[in-house]
DNA sequence: TCAATAGTGTCTTTTAGACATTATATG
DNA sequence: CATATAATGTCTAAAAGACACTATTGA
């Protein structure tokens, strides 16, 4: 017989970053038994006196020791009624980006570590709960919001250069973008961003030197950094 | 003392219709004391047994009377501990698109009625609970989806004439569009809209007929629909 | 006939993309 | 010098937008 019941209601993250040239997550020892060799969201439940962006912050914080993530928004909210055998649960999973930390993270706890997006998606590595369907959704929604938000700065460390800001989008599409066309772009979508007037020191390969960026006011980009060919 | 507690979950809908040319919205009296001369989205608690897809759906059939919206989708979960005061609560909720009806809907139950979105942004109607947060967000998720999806389709009723459908655009962005130009790309967009093959019967003032379209088999439009100037 | 609405043609401007060329560094 | 990377220039194609023009109806 269908009743009203109250929920648990949890947080989980998925915290994108770039490393190495390609998109990478990261990712906790699950809490819970049954789930031996698999990897979780950061995650756990709300507490009476916080509101969800508070949660999502302190589980990024205390449980996978990353402090001050250069975005974090809220995704979608997974409801099944079968999500926990304990008791009915809902889980309010948030999409975090940040740039590659010099260290790998964490101060140890539920050993937090970066893993490969590619090994998410091609199964090496198993996720716990049903964090297998909230990981695509905040990849698709990451892909799609880097065309019309200049979201794609939150991923480098100020300040930047242009190739590194190409290599965001390169990583996150999986395309190669040219150079030249997307230096045009970017310089052409006000406030995405700003010359700081210094210039970065070349590689010991030489070359060079590439003018330094930080983030610009823009809120929205016009016109908008798409995709190449989502052609169907 | 931040402990773990349990929370009351319920869904909002907020039901979007374009009806005489403007945006219009469902709204319904709220259920609680507190709130006279306020009116509220469609919603109320999740069962034990039952997603939150079906939640929302069994609260627009059953609260406001709309059996068959054509397109639903999940916005966002508002959390904060305050929302309400007798309980910690969570209200997820949802945006729903459907035709404008030829009668007024409801059958009777808590007096749902549609309302310009105009009243709503301007105060002349006042929404209870925290519904004032979630409406903005619905029409500007509305807003921004229509440029890259076939949404405003959802909006008319099968067949639809091309000027039926910049109707859509018109009431929702609030903005006048080129009939011309904008033929051309919904023609243009492939898979967005498909000919019946029969053309609609003029005004009695009449006019060349219209030709007929349904609904195309699109998921994405390539190119968008976008909207203009939204310049800084 | 005229008024009303649907649909086409054409021209200009903007944006995207391919790709050659120039600029400034290291070794 | 050669090599590497950053930045600019040029050309073409695609898309957006303004707006004149033609087509088909009702009265």
């Amino acid at each position: 017989m269908a009743r009203l019941t109250t929920f648990a209601v949890a947080v989980d993250v998925a915290l994108l970053t770039v490393r190495d040239g390609v998109l990478q997550l990261l990712l906790v020892e699950p809490d819970a038994r049954g789930y031996q060799g698999a990897l979780a969201l950061p995650g756990g439940r709300v507490l009476d006196d916080e509101n969800l962006d508070q949660a999502a912050s302190r589980f990024l914080r205390d449980v996978a020791g990353v402090r001050d993530p250069e975005h974090v928004e809220q995704l979608r909210t997974y409801g099944e009624p079968e999500r926990d055998p304990r008791a009915r649960a809902v889980s309010v999973a948030y999409l975090a980006l940040t740039p590659a930390p010099a260290h790998p993270p964490g101060d140890g706890e539920r050993g937090a570590r970066y893993v490969a997006m590619a090994d998410v998606t091609s199964g090496v590595v198993v996720l716990a709960f049903d964090h297998d369907r909230i990981v695509p959704d905040a990849v698709e929604r990451a892909r799609g919001k880097l065309e019309y938000r200049p979201l794609a700065t939150a991923f480098v460390e100020e300040p930047f250069t242009l190739a590194e800001l190409r290599g965001v989008y390169e990583a996150v599409w999986g395309v190669a973008l040219d150079p030249a066309n997307f230096r045009r772009k970017v310089i052409g979508s006000p406030g995405f961003v700003v010359p700081t007037g210094d210039k970065a020191a070349p590689g010991s390969g030489g070359g060079r030197p590439a003018t330094l960026y930080r983030r610009g006011p823009a809120a929205r980009l016009h016109p908008a950094m798409l995709q190449p060919s989502r052609e169907g």
